[in-house]
DNA sequence: CCAACTGTAACAGATATTATTACAGTAACC
DNA sequence: GGTTACTGTAATAATATCTGTTACAGTTGG
């Protein structure tokens, strides 16, 4: 798995967090513990497909502008690590002698693919609402 | 996702499709596409798990002592790959003053864990004996 | 104009993955 | 008993991926 995925999540969760919805790559770099720079990449993604908007110059950043309880991990899943669970070593060898060797790459793939739906599945049913919601229950316990 | 989780369907495959159950690793690894080493490697680990039995010496090798229709991917994943889902890399710091940064890690070790089942159940629908069924069918058409 | 931002590219450093080499141990076979 | 063909494992090297850093152009508010 993709750790940019961990740092999207994370910052959308920040930002949904904060009352205006509004934090710099810096301030979310130092609550992610990771560089700016990393984080520039990453919401650059989120802008791209919608999830917040960026504020250039002075006083600029990022603003959330999807509801929490709308957003799910899914979205985020897809918008940057879809398919990433697929090693990226392949066994076997199309051109082989062998019914074994030939076509195991792909049908590792066809599993790898439902096994990818699958943990889609899994992540739509946890918006960034819900992890906020998780984070104040550890925080009151 | 760990390379050697498809290593070791890939080489059960192969010993499920040979009459006799038994192949060395220097045949596993030229089937498989890597070197005997490998092989070993994680073909050690399936014996410990009681996937195959080992025959050292001349003419040794290693045989398959389960059944193909009763084995499944999650057995092999539990064996070599559980918990492979989860980014080495985690965010934010336990130590923070904030809400989010201090409680993030745990929260998405939850998730990631949550994940991990998923998979395992998704797994658990495939067996070595079907997947040997998906290369014959591949291989008819 | 200046200060504080984002967007990117290019490079460096760290870590993880894969392959190779080496060698001890074991079993069949002559 | 010696030779051959294996497994088991450690150590090392080669390669690829991931993460952090530096640098700088572009943008915006004051």
């Amino acid at each position: 798995m993709n750790s940019e995925f961990i740092i999207a999540v994370h910052s959308l969760v920040l930002l949904a967090h904060r009352p205006d919805g509004m934090a710099s790559s810096e301030e979310i770099a130092s609550n992610v513990c990771t560089n700016p720079v990393r984080v520039r990449k990453v919401m650059s993604c989120l802008r791209k497909n919608g999830f917040v908007d960026t504020r250039e110059g002075s006083g600029g950043g990022y603003r959330l502008i999807r509801e929490p309880g709308d957003m799910t991990l899914a979205d985020v899943y897809r918008a940057l690590a879809a398919g990433s669970l697929a090693p990226s070593w392949c066994s076997g060898d199309p051109n082989a002698d062998c019914l074994v060797g030939s076509n195991m790459g792909e049908v590792m793939n066809a599993v790898f693919c439902g096994a990818d739906q699958q943990l889609e599945t899994y992540f739509q049913s946890i918006t960034i609402g819900q992890m906020l919601s998780r984070l104040t229950a550890k925080a009151r316990a």
